[in-house]
DNA sequence: AGCCGGCGATCATAATATGAAACCTGTATT
DNA sequence: AATACAGGTTTCATATTATGATCGCCGGCT
């Protein structure tokens, strides 16, 4: 919920690397090697396999027992899971967030911004399912998002969090950061940011941002669901449900 | 997945201590102080500032606006749903989670050891709602748990993963370490584990040991639900089933 | 106003992390 | 079968980096 960067602390260098260690794992590749760890971190073998087995020994790390092969420990994914649900943003904002789904129809998320994207803390989709959240944890480039939008426009310096260059996801995806900035004045205007087929072809959504109590930014709420139930007159409709659930949802008095 | 467990390495003492720090965080704890954190850490309030700075630097650690207060940060969350999903045991135990909770109609679950509990892995439901899995994340401690007996009877030096003292549950629960390991044989033997009203009143489950390719212990399966529809005679029928899925989930032929 | 509890910064000290090199082990190659 | 190779692991001298006692700061409480 930071309102300000932390400065890159002096003096706790490997902490620090250790963490970017387990960084390096992603989706996309969910085991590495020791080789390939040290060269992306930057760090000599001795040091990331030093720091490895420290993780390890606290079972942050794993190991695949026949290759070999490094993966995130069972640790991690006990602490992420503990971290998610003893959330208190996301616990004030689930009732908000299954009005809106109710009355909407569409699936609404609660998302918060980690490193250059948007990660969905709680998710209530509209007229399928009830109760299933299939999508938190996934996370999302902010600058294909409606509520990454939101959240740059509105966030003091939030256009330091874009990475470069824009990847692209479909046709209609913003890769210019020009026209990317272009798009905030307007998004401050209205108050919502939106997106239709820039993060999936055939999805849109809207999104505003949720302050804390000091006003700071913390994350945004969401809708989204189909482009072609979600045409430009029904996203105005409901952006004011989504304005009102944010101001609903702000603590300050 | 470790087999052996592993040595605390030298030369790490900065990561470890930042990992100890984050375990400090429980549900039961979810924001703490900063002295608070160095004490339980046993660490000079410098250095446990330090390092939870890095931390904080990295997103893992987050604090609280309004009070200071240091809580888990958004980049763990991010990271432990990923590791969840893409844990391998996770996806290939999948299919026979299903296929227990539609064969038994009860809750089957996969589970892993971390620290001195249980971590639900992956959950289906049976009779209730489908593809819910509410408890996927939560920990339960080992003594109590089917699956935990499991484990610590079929894992080597399995013992060494009890707390001491056992803490008390409800009144079934065992909390005798001599009356634990007197159980052990008995569930070598039939090779599933019980838990009968002493996780939980009204609960109860069985379960066995999942191995990897290597034979080493991994995790274990387990069915649960209400006492009154598990009696002995049934808890013996399912676990046949139980047995059964664990052989086939078993990688090495 | 003044106090108090908690956080944050400083800095001399030495303990700790670092990385080059050598070693080991199991797998592909000739 | 012998050899080369690719990755992991261990060692150890070096100085970088972490450490923690102390002090300063800020904001709430009385």
């Amino acid at each position: 919920m930071a309102v300000t960067t932390v400065t890159p602390p002096p003096g706790a260098q490997a902490a620090l690397r250790a963490v970017r260690l387990l960084k390096l794992f992603t989706p996309a590749r969910p085991e590495l090697l020791l080789g390939e760890l040290a060269v992306r971190a930057g760090l000599n073998k001795s040091t990331a396999h030093r720091l490895l087995r420290a993780l390890q020994s606290e079972g942050f790390i794993d190991r695949n027992q026949a290759t070999g092969a490094y993966c995130l420990g069972a640790a991690l994914m006990a602490l992420g899971v503990q971290a998610l649900s003893s959330n208190t943003l996301r616990v004030r904002a689930r009732p908000f967030l299954q009005r809106l789904a109710r009355e909407s129809g569409e699936t609404a998320t609660l998302e918060i911004p980690v490193d250059d994207s948007m990660l969905i803390l709680d998710e209530v989709a509209g007229d399928y399912v009830i109760g299933a959240a299939a999508n938190v944890g996934t996370r999302w480039p902010i600058h294909a998002t409606s509520s990454g939008k939101a959240l740059i426009a509105f966030e003091d310096d939030g256009l330091r969090r874009l990475q470069d260059p824009l990847p692209s996801l479909t046709v209609k995806t913003v890769v210019s950061r020009e026209q990317l900035e272009s798009q905030l004045a307007g998004i401050r205007g209205k108050g919502y940011a939106e997106t239709v087929d820039e993060l999936e072809d055939g999805f849109s959504g809207i999104a505003t941002v949720v302050r804390g109590g000091m006003g700071e930014v913390l994350g945004a709420l969401s809708i989204g669901g189909p482009t072609q139930r979600l045409p430009a007159s029904r996203r105005g409709r409901l952006a004011a449900a989504l304005l009102e659930a944010a101001r609903d949802l702000h603590p300050g008095q």
